[in-house]
DNA sequence: TTTACTGCAAATATTTTGCAATATC
DNA sequence: GATATTGCAAAATATTTGCAGTAAA
């Protein structure tokens, strides 16, 4: 399975990563690391906890902050803060050249696959600064709160013409 | 001035914005507005909150998340979290067409404007979404910090040949 | 006069921190 | 055995909410 070997991979870079800054192996941080890998969506801290308690594996919510943090630092996982509070987290893998359509209506993020744009930014280089990625929201409104939208709008229309 | 022109141009904006939505126009939100225009770069809640503090201007933080919240509705805010708890602000104006470079190391944010992106992007079609906006955020490493690591890469390899 | 808005304080939500116990190296 | 890491609880931070008083329409 493609997965399985997304998922070897990313262990092994991450042991190596923690061997380089002299950290330790410890169970709890490769439980962490499988559960990500072994889902495809975005997930929060709370959300990540939670389907590690479900499967009965207890780790402290400290611990599943602290071990995000090293996940993003050697480039396994992802942050992103789409506008609420809480950051959303989701896994670097073979989705790497992804964007994400944020309705700003009802606030659900869909991700769009677009490698062209992939190759547009490959083009980019910026003054004094080197890239290490780049992410891309857009925002705007999902046709299903697009519909909603045109349907309020007429009935007002009504009142206000019944009013006249 | 141009400052000028973008400013009057906002207010009439935010004018007709409430007048649409029949919420009222008080002095508060009108002298939010004003102070987010008199400023170039990006703001949080609570620096924006002093700084009206500091011309003796007193509102309520509740009013100033309530005024900012209308202010992004209507257009005329853009709301930004880089990853820190706190979210940043900046007034949509003249340079709408910028992204941002966030040095992953200092956490500073510089602005660059790249108005072949917009067009770029203004091509670009989703199914099902209707864009507003969008906004780029390009992780790296600023040439400040890059100085830094490789400075102290240089002194690690002295250590441990040293050691050896 | 009506009721939306403000300010304040309390509540909530999310993340961080301190510290003793534990487990990795 | 030394010390990095964990878990827990408390603290810190950012934002939201409830409500009484005030002011815009």
């Amino acid at each position: 399975m493609v997965e399985d070997k997304l998922k070897i991979a990313a262990k092994a870079k991450f042991m190596s990563y923690l061997e380089g800054k002299k950290l330790r192996k410890t169970p709890e941080r490769f439980a962490i690391l499988d559960k990500i890998y072994s889902t495809n969506d975005h997930f929060d801290i709370e959300s990540l906890y939670l389907s590690l308690e479900e499967d009965s594996y207890h780790v402290s919510l400290a611990t599943v902050y602290n071990t995000i943090d090293l996940l993003c630092e050697c480039g396994l996982v992802r942050k992103h803060q789409f506008g609420n509070q809480q950051a959303q987290y989701e896994k670097v893998g073979a989705t790497i050249n992804h964007h994400h359509l944020i309705c700003t209506e009802c606030g659900k993020i869909k991700e769009v696959k677009d490698p062209e744009f992939l190759g547009y930014m490959n083009s980019k280089k910026y003054n004094a600064f080197t890239i290490s990625y780049f992410t891309l929201y857009v925002y705007g409104i999902c046709n299903n709160c697009l519909r909603k939208i045109k349907r309020s709008n007429a009935s007002d229309k009504n009142k206000i013409s019944h009013i006249k």
